[in-house]
DNA sequence: AATAGCTATGACAGCGCTGTCAATTTATTC
DNA sequence: GAATAAATTGACAGCGCTGTCATAGCTATT
């Protein structure tokens, strides 16, 4: 009962091969051959059977995404960043959650490969970084984007953020409103976007002239609890800074609450940025001014570099634009 | 250069037909036989192609996940449960994120469906109680499980927890504490799930013989500022209680900060419980005493429905269990 | 006008598997 | 032990599409 594309010639009056070619948006078809072919097409409302197509092409019309536990809305992002491409190209995304800690892990990306040949994989960190699946993905011949990779990955085009400039940029606008006195707040130094963001704080503090107080900065883990100790370990100093800069929004949300405990209003008493733009971070309370990082966007492009042409292909890193969302934890110091 | 069914036959000496009736576990196969196919499988490492098998069985060994914006989390706990089922049956989920509020969100379903044949769709809430969407799938006689909806579904058998339960559980819990003064705050008006909650706590309350004050039951909206704003107005009162039931856990979360603020701490001064165990729950600080979803076995059993034989499909509901997950924020009233 | 060099189209096989149905082997019955 | 029933197995076509290559129709060139 399904209209196949024979129907579809039939009705346009040309062959099966060149509806084909049509609906590829092959280029070698008349214009006219293929208003008719389009108009048979959507009088039937015919849509082509991804499965023979695959069969007939070996190509599957897949692409997947790999992902390990990170945070839910970081991977959510990019999927739906990854689906709008799809949609573009008419591809479809299909997901394996994965779970590096389990000795499994590695058939599953197996089966997902043998099974489905799909045309290409998203790389969400921190998978990207395991040698295991890069080696596996390559011998199978399978092109793959990593997003926000730490380590190297050769001739193959990254997409990520420029952490260093999107922290550097956050120091100077908490400079810019008037503080010199700021405590940094580090992530956990297993991520490679700890080191970076604390080098943008670094960067943009010397090149304002402003001295960096060792006591006010302090090692997180990227979690709230972790922000919550070091906010504490840097506001119940003698001396205390006006600004507290924390590597990421859950480590803002655990400064912003020990401050409160201490007697201390954000941001009347102390202002406090975070980074991420997690959901968090507008729901906390006062909202936390951060930065957005495009995750979206990085879905997006990954992609797009696996269903495009392969002009990009020299690019080595696609870097998208971060955002600084300005937000009621962080204005200028009293007085 | 792959390795097809045709391989396998000649290896182990049978027909293909006989190596197809091996990797689809079907009975009438001599033990024999099917272990000497088994071995010729692994050993020249074969994998079944989908798409083949797809365009000869007309199935597609794909379901599809529907989902709209909710919360992240949520979101991805029912794609590793649906996941873990997809893989026990040799099939793969392939997701859909939609926004209805988009003209076009209907087209995306459409699309899906016209390429894919998917052989089954998780509809996640509140999708599940969008009516174009259910009549588009039960037009095309593609098969699917609502997850926790809250309009009816005729003979389709849904996915769902007990909400009205555990909140009855969860109050009983602050009770067995000791608490006689419970305040509580209500989810969204427009969730199902926030009517049944309030009627859990009720009931519980009823059946302990404690009076409700009307003073410390206020309206939330499931958002941590409208927590921390109901908490506000029930803190403030000349009268307190000693515990708050906030029927989630932002709300809660929010509870806890502006408690903080008003120079109460918790749990001494006053125990707050949340519901739904979101991240949110465990990271912050103190921990929430809360509910537990069952939202990963909810993914997982929506997706073997799908998947396994029907003799389930009589039954019309299945729910799974929550738990109660008692942490730090939630312990018996002083003196 | 004859040739070459295009572009536009079609015929046909076959991608790798499963459904159908017939053939064969094995088990069961009297 | 023949007859019957049941369990295994295989031959073959065909799922809906695209790749290959041949052909037809045109324009440009000499």
């Amino acid at each position: 009962m399904t209209i196949t594309i024979t129907d579809v010639a039939r009705r346009a009056g040309v062959s099966m091969k060149t509806v084909s070619r049509v609906m590829n948006n092959e280029n070698s078809v008349s214009e006219k051959t293929r208003q008719k072919v389009k108009d048979a097409a959507r009088e039937l409302n015919y849509t082509p059977n991804l499965a023979a197509r695959g069969l007939a092409s070996s190509k599957s019309y897949l692409i997947a995404m790999l992902y390990d536990i990170p945070s839910p809305g970081y991977t959510i992002d990019i999927q739906k960043g990854a689906t709008r491409a799809c949609r573009e190209h008419g591809y479809h995304l299909i997901v394996e959650p994965l779970d590096v800690s389990q000795p499994d892990f590695m058939d599953h990306i197996e089966n997902l490969l043998g099974h489905l040949r799909v045309d290409g994989v998203i790389l969400a960190p921190p998978l990207c970084d395991r040698p295991e699946v890069v080696q596996l993905l390559s011998r199978r011949n399978v092109s793959y984007i990593p997003i926000a990779p730490s380590s190297h990955h050769g001739d193959i085009p990254v997409v990520k953020m420029d952490d260093e400039r999107a922290a550097r940029e956050m120091t100077h606008h908490i400079i810019g409103l008037g503080h010199k006195d700021i405590g940094f707040i580090k992530g956990h130094p297993r991520h490679s976007a700890s080191a970076l963001r604390y080098q943008g704080f670094r960067e943009a503090m010397r090149s304002s002239g402003l001295r960096i107080n060792p006591d006010w900065v302090v090692e997180g883990e990227f979690t709230y609890r972790s922000g919550a100790e070091a906010g504490r370990r840097i506001l119940e100093g003698a001396e205390r800074p006006t600004a507290i800069f924390a590597s990421n929004d859950d480590m803002a949300a655990g400064v912003v609450s020990i401050a409160a405990r201490l007697g201390l209003s954000v941001p009347e008493d102390i202002s406090v940025c975070g980074f991420d733009d997690t959901p968090l971070a507008s729901s906390v309370w006062p909202q936390l001014t951060t930065i957005r990082q495009p995750v979206r966007d990085m879905g997006f492009k990954a992609a797009e570099l696996l269903l495009k042409a392969r002009e990009e292909h020299n690019i080595s890193a696609f870097v998208l634009d971060h955002e600084l969302v300005a937000r009621e934890s962080c204005v200028a110091p009293k007085e």
